[in-house]
Order: C-alpha cells, then structure tokens, then sequence
DNA sequence: GGCTTTCTATACCGCTTAGTACATAAGACT
DNA sequence: AGTCTTATGTACTAAGCGGTATAGAAAGCC
C-alpha cells in the first residue's frame, strides 16, 4: 500500500505522539527552565527513552526552541492579536488582560518561559539565553512600532515618550511573569493589571 | 600573649580575608544565580581552596545566604531607606532611582539577584528559591503598609487601591530588573523611571 | 520469505557536580 | 622544647549530567 497520511512510511513506526510528547516537553521546561529540567525529567513526563527522544528531536537544545515555538504559538497567541486592537488604550488592555488570564489559568504553570529562562544562566545555556532575550526584544519592538503610530494617529499625546511607555507596558508583563511566579494571588495581579491600566494615558 | 584584636587565638591562623572571600562569592552568585555559580567558579574567584570554603562557610547553600545577606544589607539598602520618605510620591520616586542607581553602576553585574534566584530552580534550589520569594514579599508588604499610612495621612487618594499600587511599584522594579539584565541601555531604564513617575497618582 | 529501514531499550561513555579524607603546615599555650 | 588546635592542599568519592553505541523489534517493499 502507498503511504497517504503518514508522511514515513518506511521502516518502524513510531510508537508515541510527537507532538504530545513536545506539549509535555514544554511543561516541564516551563516549571524547570533549561537547565533546570534534565533529560530524566523530560523523558519521564514525554513517556518516551532517550535515544527516541534524540532521534525525534535531535537534542536537548532543539528540544527547548521546538517547545518554545509551540509556547509562543499557543499560549503567547494574544501577544499578536493585542497589536491589531484599534487605540493603544485597547493594545495595552488586551496585553494586560491577555497576560492576565494567562497566568491565572491554574491548570498551566505559572510565570513567563521567555523570562524564567532569560535568567538563570549557566554557561552552557548562553546561546538559549540570547535566543530568549532576541525574542523578546522583537515583541517590544512591534510594540513599539504600534504606540509609534498610535501618536501619529493622536491616540497619543504629542509630548507622550513612545519608548519610557513601551518600556513601562513590558515591565508591567514581567513583574506580572515575576509576581505569578512567586505566588501571587488572583487578585493581586488583578489589582495590578487595574491598576495600571487605570495609568495609561491614552484615551 | 593574649588575643585581642582577632576572635579565634587558637590554631593556625586564617590565610584570607573572609569578608572578602564572601564579597567575590557574592559576585559570582550574582551574575549566574545560585545553581550556575560551580564551586569551581566559587573557589576560583575567592582565591580559595574547598576545605577553606567549607570550614569558614559551610556548604554552598549556606555561602549563599551569607552572600545574599551581604548583598541586601549593602546594595538593597537604599529600600529602607526610601520607605521613610516624607510623602509616598517620594517614596516610590526614591526606590525606581535607587534601583535605576544601582542597575546603571557601571561596575557593578546587572538584575537583580533576589528575582535572578527565585525563578531558575532545579531541585535542590527549592529551599533558596523559597527564601528569596519570603525575603521580596517581606518587602512588599513594607511598602504596602507604608502606602496605607500615606492614604490614611491624605497622601494619596481616599480610592486609591493600595494592594494594586503596591503590586505596581513591585512591578516595575522586577521589569527594571529584567531588562537590565537583558542589556537594555540606561536610557531605557531611565526612561522606565520617568514614565512610571509621571504615572503616580500622588502629589 | 528475505531485505531494508526505522524505532525502541539496555547499558554504557566521559564529564562535571557538591562534598570530604587525609596528611601536612602554622600559629598559640604550657 | 612539646602539644594542641586549626587551616591548607591534594586527591578522592558518589551521584548526576548530556549524549550515544549496540542489539533487537516492527513495519514496508521486493
């Protein structure tokens, strides 16, 4: 028979589920951070031996920006769609709210993948470090773009400092990563998302 | 002859300087967190030997909570500081300059070491990473009463929410944490400070 | 049936980690 | 002197790390 669904058809099939063994990968990472999670941990929860995780994966580094992928695709998802909101009033609102939830899930860990990982460094971590701190450079970038033309629309005032501002919104998402991270109550860091929010110049 | 000066007289004197000896290990902590600093990097930087580190400070757990208290008691001091302020507008602008002070020394590593090892985390950290969380909540509530007592003084709002406000200035200070320790540039952070000073709902 | 190809499992590699035994050196006390 | 106490340097341990060699098992293709 020819091969129509699966994409290998030759030799030994596998016998676990790719992609669910990376969303197990990505929790662990998530709790444990990069160098915190050993390869014990990770093939105990992803249910599969070492070698097949090599194989699949190729090791444990690809593993990490494989599961890192899937993280900001699933769960950093409001990031994106925060920017297309019409006033940046709306942009920050979405930000606020979307971290918000995100931390407040209670069946996901808890705190940011790119800032737990940002941080702890070890030496051999450094290229995962500069990988995490690029990616997160790039969103406050396309943030700051957007409250760029959120002033040129006057959705801003003229004196406003786009970049103290865009500055302001990622330490108000970090200290949220930190404070969830450290235990937070639900309503702490909704007294803070509020109360920020209830700062934000824009109408 | 008696011992005057020195508390131990018996035995074979001290080679170093203790006091030193924990400053360089506070460095070292500082810049990799308590799991990526090695006992290598340790003894190294110290310019000890390991039975010397173990005999004058126990284990490594121990070197660092001596280290972290050093670290509180002369980097983190401008905190106690700040608290005793006259008005909470000045409180707060005092703990972002401080922090902004301390984050552009120049000479000194960046971030934070209370918020750098309480989000690594392997398995054996776990006690340090608890200590950290109390020691930053510790502070938290400090300022959260010394802003209840500036309300209560007419300082702020009547509906001023002092748990949102509280979580703000938290907030910030982690955010500035984090993005000095992710290379950001000193006019970020001074920017970061201006933004969320002009923010402050106070007089 | 054989052959090829791929996955799985056991068992291992070299390396680094935190922590320590042991012999020696150096001061103080009698 | 001699002894006691403590610090030092070398060399070691057991355990954990990331990564892999090797052999067997399970599928498709001829």
């Amino acid at each position: 028979m020819e091969c129509l669904l699966t994409k290998a058809c030759k030799g030994r099939p596998r016998e676990f589920d790719v992609d669910q063994a990376l969303a197990a990968a990505l929790r662990v990472f998530w709790i444990k951070g990069y160098e915190g999670a050993s390869l014990t941990d990770l093939t105990q929860a992803m249910g599969i031996t070492r070698p097949s995780l090599y194989a699949a994966f190729g090791n444990k580094e690809a593993l990490f920006r494989k599961a890192l992928d899937l993280y900001e695709r699933e769960k950093l998802a409001y990031v994106g769609e925060a920017l297309n909101a019409p006033t940046s009033r709306q942009v920050v609102e979405r930000l606020f709210r979307g971290a918000l939830a995100a931390q407040t899930d209670g069946c996901e860990p808890k705190g940011c993948m790119r800032i737990i990982g940002s941080l702890s460094c070890g030496p051999e971590a450094e290229s995962i470090r500069a990988d995490l701190m690029a990616r997160r450079q790039s969103s406050q970038q396309a943030l700051c773009a957007r409250l760029e033309q959120a002033k040129s629309e006057g959705d801003l005032p003229n004196d406003a400092d786009v970049n103290g501002l865009c500055a302001f919104v990622g330490a108000i998402l970090q200290g949220m990563a930190v404070q969830a991270g450290s235990g937070a109550s639900r309503q702490q860091l909704e007294a803070l998302v509020e109360t920020s929010l209830g700062m934000w110049p824009g109408r």
